[in-house]
DNA sequence: CATGAATGAGAGTTCATTCAT
DNA sequence: AATGAATGAACTCTCATTCAT
């Protein structure tokens, strides 16, 4: 995946890090995996240092708690969907058109490595909710960062023109996520992609509904 | 809750049953709620027992295994919700009327007991998704229940003239219990009504969109 | 099998038991077979009620314990046995044929119903050796009998001038009890009758060297 | 035991080997009496760790199940009396008195540390046989060893002209392992060595049997 | 006597974490 | 730092036995 620059980025520099840092991404990246398909309870110490081909003092060398690793892990996989999408939006002009990228982006990677275990922040969130309360934060900071980039790229569009003004950037940007995520949760239960289908027309409906009308050019 | 009219119905009988029953009605609601609440990896046996002021021996007398209890608990929740959803909506005629309802329900009873802990089906589906297939098929089945209702509430509305007759009862149906999902999903994590309420007028929307235009009747 | 008296016996008197009796011996019978086959750690009281088709209470109505459900059914294990014997001996006249007939009754039933699962003699020496004494002292009571029947047997052909005088009775009965058991194990455990049929064939020898010579009649 | 040589070995070899199998085999040591005396069911893994003074973590780190202490441990006793019996026949030269040592040897530790709860194979035999099936294969394949082990002793003494040549050395093994055995059982269960000697006795008869008449050499 | 719900100690096993080397 | 043996609490589940009905 060359567009995930962020992370090819990541792998060019892999070698002028310092070993440490080196250990602790691998290990971050392989436990990223687990919990995203194993879930916070599920995913053991063991299947991550088994998997990161470490030993248990290594494992606890960069990370003093399982919550640690998890919370890392969280973040990887967030940044690992962010990056790949800003490098795709960023070279499209319009705003509508930037939204509805991010919808095919979804529809494209569906069910596929290395998405095939769902959003982490949907699969973080239900185990989280009311159970661990200092990674729930971290969920709650990435769907902020998500919905406040989604706002300012509305506001950007009604700046532009290109979205009609009395559009409440906020709101937009809390169905635009919230239906995404349905689409997400049903599709990664019934592995069947019509589920996000219909989810993605929907958005594309609202997303085109953003637009000034032509007849107001 | 005096609507809930299955369950007010299993209270008036509650002394009626079998003493065998009436302990196993008695665990499965203790174990919803925890199940619920922590999910399936973060509840113990030991947390179920306690709850319910049983001793080990009771609790496995009455079910043979953890994921038992867990798909009893897991019906349970979900009937809590389908019989208040009935009672409230067969009082109501129009189709979209009833649809309606269906959204002010969730409305009501967002982050309040005995919802406080969010939809079931959604708090089931991602521990469940790729860790216990046994449980999975039970969320599927229950998605599959609500989703061919509300479809057979839209096919319906078509027969009685209240719904263009081109509106895809199916699709409508996804979009309706994924967009209720993703709204509740994000309730849950920020324990902050506005975000299903942003989903809410989303679905008002939607559901109005489905009536045949004034000017056509 | 007609020409196990001692349990043809019990079945025709069996309408005429009194109902609690009946029941006792009806437990013991399906216990029987289970501790034979699954040893008295393997077999639990709910096997035992289950395989008898009764309730817990009316189980520990006719037994105290565990343990003397073991005894009964050890008991009973062995008189299947011993009444077998001793209705197919009983016919014989000589001793050494009466002997010979004990091996053949073996190698006939062996890994055949009802001693599929083997000697329970065997089966309870072993297990029940150094970790339970109060069934050890009904195993050693069982050979005892055993052996001084065998012994009587040997005494009463010396009476009758069929064995040498000077073979001691004692010692020939544990040989042949030993043999006899020797053989058993192994075929129990590679379920193959050779192990038992080449003991067999040593125990005629032997049973032969006991006879008074042709010349010296 | 200074004529147990190979555990003499290990003990000597104890201080240069890695911690966990140092670890690993004071774990064998200790469940290898436990399991000889009290079987398989009747030992607890609690038992075990107590007795090697050890937590559970320990325990489940060098063996990955019970049935893996078990097979270890079994093994471990087996090892001990072959490498008892080797040691003392190699410095034998006729095969007769080879085998008549093997009898002596038996004799001699009968009823005595480290062999006071009885024969090993006996003891797992008899629970093993119809309830763990995996368990059983290594008691087979162990009598198979003991049996070809007898056997070759056979055949050599034939080439060696010490055995008369139409002996049949396998139905002989089966003989005198079988004899053996039963014996063994006998005074397992009655704590008193004159079963097994009258067996012996009756084995020592069956040796000399082997050989080849004094009046043909 | 019979029923079967309930008890609670104890079974085998897992796992996050610590710590001597 | 890295290793991996060791810890011990917690987990799911079993079972002989008791006792209210």
């Amino acid at each position: 995946m060359t567009h995930l620059t962020y992370f090819s980025l990541l792998h060019i520099f892999f070698k002028y890090m310092k070993k440490s840092e080196r250990t602790k991404l691998h290990i971050t990246m392989k436990a990223a995996r687990l919990f995203n398909k194993k879930g916070y309870a599920g995913t053991s110490m063991d299947d991550i240092l088994k998997d990161a081909g470490l030993s248990k003092g290594a494992l606890y060398g960069h990370f003093k708690s399982k919550e640690e690793v998890a919370i890392a892990s969280f973040h990887y996989n967030v940044n690992l969907i962010i990056e790949a999408l800003r490098s795709r939006t960023k070279v499209i002009d319009k705003s509508l058109d930037k939204l509805k990228a991010v919808v095919y982006f979804y529809k494209e990677h569906l069910l596929q490595e290395p998405f095939e275990f769902g959003c982490p922040i949907l699969n973080a969130s239900t185990e989280v909710a009311d159970q661990y309360p200092a990674i729930r934060e971290h969920v709650k900071y990435s769907i902020d960062r998500w919905r406040s980039s989604v706002a300012r790229l509305v506001e950007k569009g009604k700046r532009r023109k290109e979205i009609k003004p009395k559009v409440n950037a906020d709101t937009f940007a809390m169905k635009f996520i919230g239906m995404m995520e349905g689409g997400l949760l049903l599709t990664q239960i019934y592995k069947d992609r019509k589920y996000f289908d219909a989810m993605a027309s929907e958005l594309i409906t609202l997303v085109e509904s953003l637009a000034i009308a032509e007849e107001n050019l």
